[in-house]
DNA sequence: CGATTTTACATGCGATTGCATGTAAATGGG
DNA sequence: CCCATTTACATGCAATCGCATGTAAAATCG
């Protein structure tokens, strides 16, 4: 088997792991599921409104994807899409109070989830996997 | 923003590319999904028949994720359930021929989609990766 | 041995996803 | 300015998933 699968199948399992432990403590914490929360995070550090093709090559999910969980996320009230004057085509996106807050209580939980998930790995074996991690893919203008 | 979090973030964003040029080079081939090559692939290496209790830790699925996912394979002619003589609860699976060409023709797509994916990262950096990754998650039996 | 519990696997049902297509507004060419 | 094209987002439909539950056959226990 070459390199290349071996290092597959081990990212495959490790991502695997967290997620399932991530996904877990906000279910058993009765907290939506943590697409919400890339979402709602990406609203709150933007400093100006976002739209949802702003939204999508940084949540790597496809447009439709997006659309619908934009949706659902609105109709739980965390999220406001209202039209975007400068383009009829376009929405423009906001954070509700409820949004903010659930945002803000999801984190706890998302945090203790991965610290649980990493158990083994110090600080600075992290930052090494990060940085071997991030050559892959297409290079990120942040 | 945590070591932890950043990590999580960068593999999950490896993962999503990894995976999603897998999924597209099958798909342009004309091939199953990559979840039916673990399948395939299981049977094929193992000395003995698996029953599906054997498979579902290797491959980390439900139980019902599984269940359905052997229907499709079974559906599609290329795995055989037969019970098990000696547990009348469980099955025994077994590739078919078909099953054994179908793994054959995918393995060219999925390594070639694995090289491509992993651009830019050599042979020792690979291995590195692999190791720090095998230290997520349970401690594995093989 | 009979009753209870556990194990192995399947399935109904609602929620989510992928794919293709639809709709409406902007943009570009002549 | 008009028409064709592109862009931004939504949606019908079939496939798949998650969850709870069902079924049947071991295994356990008194």
């Amino acid at each position: 088997m070459s390199n290349h699968t071996q290092t597959w199948i081990a990212l495959a399992r490790a991502h695997t792991h967290l997620l399932t432990g991530v996904e877990a403590g906000l279910k058993a914490a009765g907290l939506p599921p943590l697409a919400w929360y890339d979402v709602l995070w990406e609203l709150e550090q933007s400093p100006d409104p976002m739209r949802p093709k702003d939204l999508e090559p940084r949540l790597l999910l496809p447009q439709y994807g997006l659309s619908r969980l934009l949706s659902r996320i609105e109709a739980a009230g965390l999220i406001s899409r209202q039209p975007d004057p400068a383009d009829g085509r376009g929405h423009l996106l906001s954070l509700t109070p409820d949004g903010r807050a659930t945002r803000a209580a999801m984190w706890p939980v998302y945090d203790a989830a991965l610290r649980a998930g990493f158990d083994g790995l110090a600080d600075p074996q992290l930052a090494r996997l990060t940085r071997l991690l991030s050559q892959i893919g297409p290079a990120d203008k942040v």
